[in-house]
RNA sequence: GGAGGGGUGGCCGAGCGGCCUAAGGCACCAGUCUUGAAAACUGGCACGGCGCAAGUCGUCAAGGGUUCGAAUCCCUUCCCCUCCGCCA
Protein backbone atom coordinates (compact mmCIF):
# COMPACT_ATOMS: atom_id res chain seq x y z
CA UNK A 1 0.00 0.00 0.00
CA UNK A 2 1.16 3.17 -0.99
CA UNK A 3 1.12 6.03 1.32
CA UNK A 4 -2.05 8.54 0.74
CA UNK A 5 -0.38 11.65 0.52
CA UNK A 6 2.22 10.07 -2.84
CA UNK A 7 -1.11 9.36 -4.57
CA UNK A 8 -2.01 13.01 -3.69
CA UNK A 9 1.10 14.92 -4.51
CA UNK A 10 3.30 13.36 -6.95
CA UNK A 11 0.77 10.99 -9.17
CA UNK A 12 2.79 11.31 -11.81
CA UNK A 13 5.70 9.54 -10.17
CA UNK A 14 3.30 6.99 -9.49
CA UNK A 15 2.14 6.66 -13.02
CA UNK A 16 5.75 6.46 -13.99
CA UNK A 17 6.73 3.45 -11.52
CA UNK A 18 3.17 1.52 -12.74
CA UNK A 19 4.33 2.40 -16.32
CA UNK A 20 7.81 0.60 -15.49
CA UNK A 21 6.35 -2.46 -14.12
CA UNK A 22 3.53 -2.54 -17.08
CA UNK A 23 0.87 -2.58 -14.43
CA UNK A 24 -2.72 -2.00 -15.34
CA UNK A 25 -3.58 -0.66 -11.53
CA UNK A 26 -6.31 1.18 -11.55
CA UNK A 27 -4.59 4.50 -10.47
CA UNK A 28 -6.89 6.72 -12.36
CA UNK A 29 -9.94 5.05 -10.49
CA UNK A 30 -8.33 5.74 -7.12
CA UNK A 31 -7.26 9.40 -7.54
CA UNK A 32 -10.92 10.20 -8.60
CA UNK A 33 -12.58 7.94 -5.26
CA UNK A 34 -9.91 9.85 -3.09
CA UNK A 35 -10.81 13.63 -4.44
CA UNK A 36 -14.68 12.54 -4.14
CA UNK A 37 -14.29 10.24 -0.46
CA UNK A 38 -12.58 13.67 0.76
CA UNK A 39 -15.23 15.99 -0.34
CA UNK A 40 -17.46 13.50 1.02
CA UNK A 41 -15.78 13.30 4.08
CA UNK A 42 -15.78 17.28 4.53
CA UNK A 43 -19.70 17.84 4.25
CA UNK A 44 -20.23 14.57 6.88
CA UNK A 45 -17.68 15.83 9.13
CA UNK A 46 -19.49 19.55 9.51
CA UNK A 47 -23.35 17.66 9.88
CA UNK A 48 -21.67 15.95 12.79
CA UNK A 49 -20.08 18.94 14.39
CA UNK A 50 -23.42 20.44 14.06
CA UNK A 51 -25.19 16.98 16.03
CA UNK A 52 -22.02 17.44 18.80
CA UNK A 53 -22.76 20.58 19.40
CA UNK A 54 -26.47 20.93 19.25
CA UNK A 55 -26.64 17.32 21.22
CA UNK A 56 -24.61 18.67 23.94
CA UNK A 57 -26.55 21.91 24.52
CA UNK A 58 -29.80 19.42 24.30
CA UNK A 59 -28.19 17.96 27.95
CA UNK A 60 -27.63 21.39 29.15
CA UNK A 61 -31.28 22.37 28.48
CA UNK A 62 -32.54 19.48 30.23
CA UNK A 63 -30.39 20.18 33.16
CA UNK A 64 -30.96 23.37 33.77
CA UNK A 65 -34.88 22.69 33.81
CA UNK A 66 -35.88 24.21 30.25
CA UNK A 67 -37.68 21.35 29.11
CA UNK A 68 -39.45 22.58 26.20
CA UNK A 69 -36.74 24.48 25.19
CA UNK A 70 -34.96 20.86 25.25
CA UNK A 71 -37.61 18.77 23.29
CA UNK A 72 -37.26 21.53 20.56
CA UNK A 73 -33.88 20.91 19.99
CA UNK A 74 -34.45 17.16 20.41
CA UNK A 75 -37.20 17.01 17.71
CA UNK A 76 -34.36 19.44 15.29
CA UNK A 77 -31.69 16.74 16.53
CA UNK A 78 -33.38 14.19 14.91
CA UNK A 79 -34.03 15.42 11.90
CA UNK A 80 -30.42 16.19 11.50
CA UNK A 81 -29.87 12.56 12.33
CA UNK A 82 -31.52 11.74 9.26
CA UNK A 83 -29.37 13.88 6.89
CA UNK A 84 -25.89 12.43 8.35
CA UNK A 85 -27.70 9.04 7.59
CA UNK A 86 -27.11 10.05 4.70
CA UNK A 87 -24.12 12.05 4.41
CA UNK A 88 -22.69 8.59 6.23
CA UNK A 89 -23.65 6.11 3.69
CA UNK A 90 -22.01 8.71 0.78
CA UNK A 91 -18.73 8.80 2.24
CA UNK A 92 -18.41 5.58 3.00
CA UNK A 93 -19.23 4.42 -0.78
CA UNK A 94 -16.08 6.35 -1.75
CA UNK A 95 -14.30 5.24 1.48
CA UNK A 96 -14.29 1.71 0.90
CA UNK A 97 -13.90 2.34 -2.97
CA UNK A 98 -11.09 3.75 -1.77
CA UNK A 99 -9.86 0.96 0.44
CA UNK A 100 -10.42 -1.66 -2.08
CA UNK A 101 -8.53 0.15 -4.74
CA UNK A 102 -5.71 1.29 -3.28
CA UNK A 103 -4.91 -2.81 -2.22
CA UNK A 104 -4.21 -3.28 -6.20
CA UNK A 105 -1.77 -0.74 -6.61
CA UNK A 106 1.14 -2.38 -6.38
CA UNK A 107 5.17 -1.27 -4.85
CA UNK A 108 6.67 1.28 -6.58
CA UNK A 109 10.36 0.17 -7.32
CA UNK A 110 13.72 1.41 -6.41
CA UNK A 111 15.44 3.59 -8.58
CA UNK A 112 18.43 1.15 -8.36
CA UNK A 113 16.35 -1.18 -10.19
CA UNK A 114 16.56 -2.24 -13.65
CA UNK A 115 13.85 -1.08 -15.91
CA UNK A 116 12.78 -3.24 -18.53
CA UNK A 117 9.00 -5.29 -19.25
CA UNK A 118 9.98 -8.85 -17.92
CA UNK A 119 13.30 -11.14 -16.71
CA UNK A 120 15.35 -10.70 -20.02
CA UNK A 121 16.05 -7.46 -18.32
CA UNK A 122 17.23 -8.57 -15.43
CA UNK A 123 20.93 -7.57 -13.96
CA UNK A 124 23.54 -10.25 -12.85
CA UNK A 125 25.25 -8.85 -9.78
CA UNK A 126 27.68 -11.69 -9.15
CA UNK A 127 28.41 -15.28 -9.32
CA UNK A 128 30.03 -17.77 -6.70
CA UNK A 129 31.34 -21.26 -7.79
CA UNK A 130 31.78 -22.68 -11.01
CA UNK A 131 29.37 -24.85 -12.71
CA UNK A 132 31.22 -28.20 -12.95
CA UNK A 133 32.14 -29.93 -15.83
CA UNK A 134 31.46 -34.18 -15.94
CA UNK A 135 33.46 -35.88 -18.02
CA UNK A 136 29.76 -37.98 -18.91
CA UNK A 137 26.13 -36.39 -19.71
CA UNK A 138 24.58 -35.70 -16.50
CA UNK A 139 21.32 -36.72 -15.61
CA UNK A 140 18.31 -34.22 -14.68
CA UNK A 141 17.21 -35.02 -11.17
CA UNK A 142 14.07 -36.84 -12.19
CA UNK A 143 16.09 -39.39 -13.95
CA UNK A 144 18.54 -39.57 -11.02
CA UNK A 145 16.05 -39.71 -8.13
CA UNK A 146 13.77 -42.84 -9.36
CA UNK A 147 17.08 -44.52 -9.96
CA UNK A 148 18.18 -43.39 -6.28
CA UNK A 149 14.92 -44.99 -5.39
CA UNK A 150 14.17 -42.10 -3.09
CA UNK A 151 12.28 -39.58 -5.28
CA UNK A 152 8.90 -41.15 -6.07
CA UNK A 153 6.51 -39.04 -8.67
CA UNK A 154 4.27 -42.17 -9.79
CA UNK A 155 2.72 -43.00 -6.21
CA UNK A 156 2.48 -39.37 -5.52
CA UNK A 157 -0.20 -39.21 -7.91
CA UNK A 158 -1.36 -41.64 -7.17
CA UNK A 159 -2.39 -40.20 -3.29
CA UNK A 160 -2.67 -36.71 -4.34
CA UNK A 161 -2.00 -35.98 -8.12
CA UNK A 162 0.23 -33.78 -10.16
CA UNK A 163 2.83 -31.07 -8.88
CA UNK A 164 3.49 -33.51 -5.62
CA UNK A 165 6.54 -35.60 -4.56
CA UNK A 166 7.11 -38.54 -2.42
CA UNK A 167 10.74 -39.07 -0.81
CA UNK A 168 12.03 -42.19 0.32
CA UNK A 169 14.87 -43.37 2.57
CA UNK A 170 17.27 -41.50 2.68
CA UNK A 171 15.74 -38.53 0.51
CA UNK A 172 13.44 -38.08 3.03
CA UNK A 173 16.53 -37.83 5.49
CA UNK A 174 18.04 -35.68 3.01
CA UNK A 175 15.13 -33.18 3.01
CA UNK A 176 15.19 -32.94 7.09
CA UNK A 177 18.86 -32.95 6.99
CA UNK A 178 18.52 -29.40 4.80
CA UNK A 179 15.99 -27.88 7.06
CA UNK A 180 17.63 -28.67 9.74
CA UNK A 181 21.07 -27.12 8.22
CA UNK A 182 19.65 -24.46 7.02
CA UNK A 183 17.97 -23.03 10.23
CA UNK A 184 21.17 -24.17 12.76
CA UNK A 185 23.48 -22.09 10.10
CA UNK A 186 20.81 -18.88 10.40
CA UNK A 187 20.41 -19.00 13.64
CA UNK A 188 24.31 -19.02 14.44
CA UNK A 189 24.63 -16.28 12.38
CA UNK A 190 22.01 -13.59 14.75
CA UNK A 191 18.54 -14.89 13.06
CA UNK A 192 15.90 -16.08 15.65
CA UNK A 193 13.84 -18.81 14.31
CA UNK A 194 10.24 -19.04 15.11
CA UNK A 195 7.73 -21.69 14.01
CA UNK A 196 4.29 -20.55 12.86
CA UNK A 197 1.17 -21.81 12.18
CA UNK A 198 1.08 -23.45 8.43
CA UNK A 199 -2.42 -21.75 8.12
CA UNK A 200 -3.63 -17.97 8.18
CA UNK A 201 -6.44 -15.88 7.78
CA UNK A 202 -7.76 -13.54 5.38
CA UNK A 203 -5.98 -10.25 6.92
CA UNK A 204 -2.28 -12.12 6.98
CA UNK A 205 -2.42 -12.58 3.23
CA UNK A 206 -3.67 -8.93 2.80
CA UNK A 207 -0.65 -7.78 4.89
CA UNK A 208 1.73 -9.30 2.95
CA UNK A 209 -0.28 -8.35 -0.72
CA UNK A 210 -0.88 -11.83 -1.32
CA UNK A 211 -4.48 -10.71 -1.42
CA UNK A 212 -6.68 -9.30 -3.04
CA UNK A 213 -5.19 -10.12 -5.84
CA UNK A 214 -3.65 -13.11 -6.24
CA UNK A 215 -6.51 -15.79 -4.29
CA UNK A 216 -6.25 -17.94 -7.24
CA UNK A 217 -2.74 -18.94 -6.45
CA UNK A 218 -3.54 -19.83 -3.13
CA UNK A 219 -5.26 -22.84 -1.37
CA UNK A 220 -7.94 -21.99 0.90
CA UNK A 221 -9.52 -24.93 3.30
CA UNK A 222 -13.22 -25.11 2.48
CA UNK A 223 -15.43 -24.45 4.89
CA UNK A 224 -13.15 -22.08 7.12
CA UNK A 225 -11.64 -18.78 6.89
CA UNK A 226 -7.89 -20.37 6.30
CA UNK A 227 -5.48 -20.62 3.51
CA UNK A 228 -2.48 -22.81 3.89
CA UNK A 229 0.40 -20.49 3.45
CA UNK A 230 2.03 -19.88 0.38
CA UNK A 231 5.19 -18.78 2.24
CA UNK A 232 6.42 -18.61 5.44
CA UNK A 233 6.56 -14.42 4.93
CA UNK A 234 2.87 -14.29 5.40
CA UNK A 235 2.65 -15.74 9.03
CA UNK A 236 6.27 -14.46 9.88
CA UNK A 237 6.06 -10.66 8.65
CA UNK A 238 2.44 -10.56 10.58
CA UNK A 239 3.60 -11.29 13.84
CA UNK A 240 4.14 -7.87 14.80
CA UNK A 241 0.73 -6.56 13.23
CA UNK A 242 -0.71 -3.43 15.19
CA UNK A 243 2.39 -3.31 17.06
CA UNK A 244 4.83 -0.43 17.67
CA UNK A 245 8.31 -1.32 17.79
CA UNK A 246 10.99 0.37 20.20
CA UNK A 247 14.02 1.27 17.56
CA UNK A 248 16.43 -0.26 20.25
CA UNK A 249 14.86 -3.52 19.12
CA UNK A 250 15.70 -3.25 15.54
CA UNK A 251 16.97 -4.55 13.16
CA UNK A 252 14.97 -8.27 14.06
CA UNK A 253 15.66 -11.14 11.77
CA UNK A 254 13.72 -13.54 12.07
CA UNK A 255 13.88 -17.63 10.32
CA UNK A 256 11.66 -19.76 9.82
CA UNK A 257 10.77 -23.09 8.54
CA UNK A 258 7.40 -23.95 6.97
CA UNK A 259 5.69 -26.30 3.90
CA UNK A 260 4.56 -24.01 1.17
CA UNK A 261 1.50 -24.44 -0.84
CA UNK A 262 1.02 -23.36 -3.96
CA UNK A 263 -2.05 -23.74 -6.75
CA UNK A 264 0.34 -22.66 -9.75
CA UNK A 265 -2.03 -21.21 -11.53
CA UNK A 266 -1.35 -19.69 -14.65
CA UNK A 267 2.09 -21.91 -14.78
CA UNK A 268 0.18 -25.10 -16.52
CA UNK A 269 2.97 -26.41 -18.86
CA UNK A 270 5.60 -24.47 -16.99
CA UNK A 271 8.51 -26.95 -15.48
CA UNK A 272 5.69 -30.09 -15.13
CA UNK A 273 8.38 -32.18 -14.60
CA UNK A 274 10.47 -33.17 -11.44
CA UNK A 275 10.52 -31.35 -8.70
CA UNK A 276 11.09 -28.03 -9.23
CA UNK A 277 7.39 -26.37 -9.20
CA UNK A 278 4.94 -28.40 -6.56
CA UNK A 279 2.28 -27.94 -5.21
CA UNK A 280 3.89 -28.32 -1.78
CA UNK A 281 7.29 -27.86 -0.68
CA UNK A 282 9.53 -26.85 2.04
CA UNK A 283 11.22 -23.61 2.78
CA UNK A 284 13.03 -22.35 5.42
CA UNK A 285 12.57 -18.28 5.15
CA UNK A 286 14.32 -15.09 6.57
CA UNK A 287 12.22 -11.88 7.68
CA UNK A 288 13.76 -8.77 8.80
CA UNK A 289 11.80 -5.59 10.26
CA UNK A 290 14.20 -2.80 10.33
CA UNK A 291 14.48 1.03 10.19
CA UNK A 292 13.82 3.05 6.61
CA UNK A 293 17.84 4.09 6.55
CA UNK A 294 19.19 1.26 7.25
CA UNK A 295 16.34 -1.45 4.78
CA UNK A 296 18.84 -1.86 2.02
CA UNK A 297 21.74 -2.30 4.19
CA UNK A 298 19.44 -5.09 5.98
CA UNK A 299 18.64 -6.26 1.59
CA UNK A 300 22.13 -7.02 1.39
CA UNK A 301 22.84 -8.78 4.68
CA UNK A 302 19.38 -10.54 3.97
CA UNK A 303 20.91 -11.53 0.02
CA UNK A 304 24.21 -12.67 1.66
CA UNK A 305 22.73 -14.68 4.24
CA UNK A 306 21.04 -16.80 1.74
CA UNK A 307 23.93 -17.03 -0.22
CA UNK A 308 25.82 -18.46 2.46
CA UNK A 309 23.87 -21.45 2.63
CA UNK A 310 24.74 -22.47 -1.13
CA UNK A 311 28.15 -21.39 0.00
CA UNK A 312 28.20 -24.04 2.45
CA UNK A 313 26.61 -26.49 0.56
CA UNK A 314 29.34 -25.63 -2.61
CA UNK A 315 26.67 -25.19 -5.13
CA UNK A 316 27.49 -22.55 -7.93
CA UNK A 317 24.78 -19.27 -8.61
CA UNK A 318 24.50 -16.15 -9.66
CA UNK A 319 23.16 -13.10 -7.67
CA UNK A 320 20.11 -11.08 -10.26
CA UNK A 321 18.68 -8.30 -9.38
CA UNK A 322 15.17 -8.50 -10.74
CA UNK A 323 14.07 -5.69 -13.22
CA UNK A 324 11.08 -3.47 -12.86
CA UNK A 325 8.28 -6.00 -15.32
CA UNK A 326 9.85 -9.00 -13.28
CA UNK A 327 8.75 -7.76 -9.82
CA UNK A 328 6.47 -9.38 -7.09
CA UNK A 329 3.78 -7.37 -6.00
CA UNK A 330 4.89 -5.95 -2.71
CA UNK A 331 8.54 -5.99 -3.78
CA UNK A 332 10.62 -2.48 -4.09
CA UNK A 333 13.64 -4.63 -4.59
CA UNK A 334 14.31 -8.42 -5.65
CA UNK A 335 17.81 -10.10 -5.60
CA UNK A 336 16.79 -13.33 -6.87
CA UNK A 337 19.92 -16.36 -6.13
CA UNK A 338 19.82 -18.66 -9.18
CA UNK A 339 21.86 -22.21 -8.49
CA UNK A 340 23.48 -23.53 -11.46
CA UNK A 341 21.27 -26.99 -12.29
CA UNK A 342 23.32 -29.15 -14.85
CA UNK A 343 20.57 -31.32 -15.49
CA UNK A 344 19.40 -28.30 -17.32
CA UNK A 345 22.46 -26.71 -18.41
CA UNK A 346 20.96 -23.28 -16.79
CA UNK A 347 21.04 -21.12 -13.52
CA UNK A 348 17.34 -21.22 -12.10
CA UNK A 349 15.58 -19.32 -9.00
CA UNK A 350 16.55 -21.16 -5.89
CA UNK A 351 15.81 -17.96 -3.79
CA UNK A 352 14.15 -14.16 -4.05
CA UNK A 353 15.26 -11.66 -1.28
CA UNK A 354 13.33 -8.82 -1.25
CA UNK A 355 12.99 -5.24 0.48
CA UNK A 356 9.29 -3.96 0.65
CA UNK A 357 10.12 -1.05 2.34
CA UNK A 358 7.07 0.25 3.96
CA UNK A 359 4.49 -0.85 1.57
CA UNK A 360 3.71 -3.87 4.01
CA UNK A 361 4.38 -2.04 7.22
CA UNK A 362 1.23 -0.14 6.10
CA UNK A 363 -0.69 -3.06 5.32
CA UNK A 364 -0.27 -4.67 8.65
CA UNK A 365 0.06 -1.31 10.46
CA UNK A 366 3.30 -2.12 11.87
CA UNK A 367 5.16 0.77 12.83
CA UNK A 368 8.51 1.71 15.12
CA UNK A 369 9.05 4.06 17.63
CA UNK A 370 11.78 6.12 17.01
CA UNK A 371 15.59 6.00 19.46
CA UNK A 372 15.60 9.58 19.94
CA UNK A 373 11.32 10.14 20.71
CA UNK A 374 8.91 11.40 18.38
CA UNK A 375 6.19 10.34 16.27
CA UNK A 376 6.04 6.86 15.25
CA UNK A 377 7.04 5.64 12.04
CA UNK A 378 6.25 2.68 9.73
CA UNK A 379 9.13 0.03 9.35
CA UNK A 380 10.44 -1.62 6.51
CA UNK A 381 9.62 -5.48 6.04
CA UNK A 382 12.20 -8.04 4.18
CA UNK A 383 11.84 -11.50 2.96
CA UNK A 384 13.90 -14.07 1.36
CA UNK A 385 14.03 -17.71 1.10
CA UNK A 386 17.09 -18.96 2.88
CA UNK A 387 16.51 -21.17 0.90
CA UNK A 388 13.67 -23.64 -0.85
CA UNK A 389 14.51 -27.13 0.12
CA UNK A 390 13.11 -28.91 -2.32
CA UNK A 391 15.12 -26.63 -5.44
CA UNK A 392 18.38 -26.92 -3.17
CA UNK A 393 17.76 -31.05 -3.15
CA UNK A 394 17.80 -30.64 -6.68
CA UNK A 395 20.86 -28.95 -7.13
CA UNK A 396 22.90 -31.15 -5.00
CA UNK A 397 21.24 -34.42 -6.72
CA UNK A 398 22.46 -32.67 -10.20
CA UNK A 399 25.80 -30.84 -8.97
CA UNK A 400 27.05 -33.72 -7.01
CA UNK A 401 25.77 -36.92 -9.13
CA UNK A 402 28.55 -39.39 -10.44
CA UNK A 403 28.47 -41.45 -13.86
CA UNK A 404 27.15 -44.59 -12.41
CA UNK A 405 24.55 -42.69 -10.76
CA UNK A 406 25.50 -42.43 -7.31
CA UNK A 407 25.83 -38.51 -5.45
CA UNK A 408 28.25 -37.30 -3.33
CA UNK A 409 26.74 -35.98 0.22
CA UNK A 410 27.84 -32.05 0.74
CA UNK A 411 30.47 -32.32 3.42
CA UNK A 412 28.38 -29.56 5.97
CA UNK A 413 25.44 -32.01 4.87
CA UNK A 414 27.14 -35.16 6.30
CA UNK A 415 27.06 -34.43 10.26
CA UNK A 416 23.48 -34.52 9.88
CA UNK A 417 23.21 -37.38 7.79
CA UNK A 418 25.14 -40.02 10.41
CA UNK A 419 27.96 -39.10 8.53
CA UNK A 420 27.17 -40.42 5.08
CA UNK A 421 28.98 -39.86 2.44
CA UNK A 422 27.21 -41.13 -0.67
CA UNK A 423 23.78 -41.44 -1.68
CA UNK A 424 23.72 -45.16 -3.44
CA UNK A 425 20.85 -46.95 -5.06
CA UNK A 426 18.16 -48.32 -1.84
CA UNK A 427 15.50 -51.31 -2.61
C1' G B 1 -18.54 -29.38 22.14
C1' G B 2 -20.78 -27.30 27.17
C1' A B 3 -20.78 -23.48 31.31
C1' G B 4 -18.92 -19.01 33.23
C1' G B 5 -15.54 -14.45 33.29
C1' G B 6 -13.10 -10.84 30.42
C1' G B 7 -10.99 -7.42 26.10
C1' U B 8 -10.28 0.68 27.96
C1' G B 9 -4.02 4.91 25.87
C1' G B 10 3.34 2.20 25.57
C1' C B 11 1.81 -0.87 30.27
C1' C B 12 -1.57 -1.49 34.69
C1' G B 13 -6.33 0.13 35.78
C1' A B 14 -11.13 3.21 37.09
C1' G B 15 -15.46 4.43 34.59
C1' C B 16 -21.39 1.16 33.28
C1' G B 17 -26.36 7.16 28.94
C1' G B 18 -24.63 13.89 28.76
C1' C B 19 -19.16 17.93 33.59
C1' C B 20 -15.28 11.33 29.22
C1' U B 21 -12.05 16.94 26.51
C1' A B 22 -11.29 8.77 29.60
C1' A B 23 -9.66 9.35 36.72
C1' G B 24 -5.35 7.35 39.09
C1' G B 25 -0.69 4.82 38.79
C1' C B 26 3.73 3.05 36.09
C1' A B 27 6.92 4.18 32.12
C1' C B 28 8.76 8.17 29.17
C1' C B 29 10.34 13.59 28.11
C1' A B 30 11.67 18.58 30.01
C1' G B 31 12.70 21.63 34.23
C1' U B 32 13.93 22.76 39.68
C1' C B 33 17.18 20.83 43.44
C1' U B 34 22.18 18.05 43.31
C1' U B 35 29.41 17.69 42.19
C1' G B 36 26.72 13.74 39.37
C1' A B 37 22.85 10.29 39.93
C1' A B 38 18.65 8.68 42.77
C1' A B 39 14.60 10.66 45.48
C1' A B 40 11.29 14.73 45.79
C1' C B 41 8.72 18.61 43.37
C1' U B 42 6.72 21.25 38.77
C1' G B 43 5.15 20.74 33.87
C1' G B 44 4.37 17.70 29.51
C1' C B 45 2.74 13.06 27.52
C1' A B 46 -2.65 8.21 23.13
C1' C B 47 -3.48 7.39 17.98
C1' G B 48 -5.52 8.20 13.13
C1' G B 49 -8.16 11.01 9.13
C1' C B 50 -9.54 15.66 6.57
C1' G B 51 -8.13 20.88 6.21
C1' C B 52 -3.47 26.36 3.96
C1' A B 53 -5.28 27.41 8.68
C1' A B 54 -8.73 28.22 12.57
C1' G B 55 -10.46 23.83 13.35
C1' U B 56 -13.06 19.39 12.83
C1' C B 57 -14.27 14.13 12.70
C1' G B 58 -13.16 9.33 14.34
C1' U B 59 -10.99 5.58 17.66
C1' C B 60 -12.45 2.28 24.73
C1' A B 61 -11.54 -5.83 20.53
C1' A B 62 -14.49 -5.74 15.43
C1' G B 63 -19.20 -4.98 12.96
C1' G B 64 -24.34 -3.64 13.30
C1' G B 65 -28.45 -1.42 16.25
C1' U B 66 -31.22 1.80 20.01
C1' U B 67 -30.85 7.27 21.27
C1' C B 68 -30.90 14.24 20.30
C1' G B 69 -26.40 11.99 22.54
C1' A B 70 -22.96 5.41 23.63
C1' A B 71 -16.61 3.29 26.54
C1' U B 72 -21.43 2.79 29.12
C1' C B 73 -27.73 -0.28 26.73
C1' C B 74 -29.04 -4.34 22.79
C1' C B 75 -27.48 -7.97 18.78
C1' U B 76 -23.60 -10.58 15.99
C1' U B 77 -18.56 -11.95 15.39
C1' C B 78 -13.42 -12.50 16.91
C1' C B 79 -9.82 -13.14 20.66
C1' C B 80 -8.12 -14.23 25.80
C1' C B 81 -8.88 -16.65 30.73
C1' U B 82 -11.22 -20.50 34.18
C1' C B 83 -13.85 -25.12 34.75
C1' C B 84 -16.07 -29.62 32.39
C1' G B 85 -16.00 -33.03 28.20
C1' C B 86 -13.04 -34.97 24.19
C1' C B 87 -8.26 -35.62 22.20
C1' A B 88 -2.22 -36.17 20.23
Amino acid sequence: MLARELLRTSPDRVRAALAARCSDAPLERLLSADVSWREAQAELEALKADRNRGSKEVGALFASGRREEGEALRGRMAALGAKIATAEQEAATFADEVAELELTIPNLPHESVPVGPDETANRVERRWGEPPTFDFEPQAHWDLGPALGILDFERAAKISGARFAVLWGVGAALERALVTFMLDLHRGNGYREVYVPFMVNRQALVGTGQLPKFEADLFRVEGTDYFLVPTAEVPVTNLHRGEILAEETLPRRYCAYTPCFRAEAGSHGRDVRGLFRQHQFDKVELVHLTTPETSYAELDVLTRSAELVLQKLELPYRVMTLATGDMGFSAAKTHDIEVWLPGQQSYREISSCSNCEDFQARRTDLKFRPAGGGKTRHLHTLNGSGLAVGRTLIAILENYQSADGTVIVPEALRPYLGELERLAPER
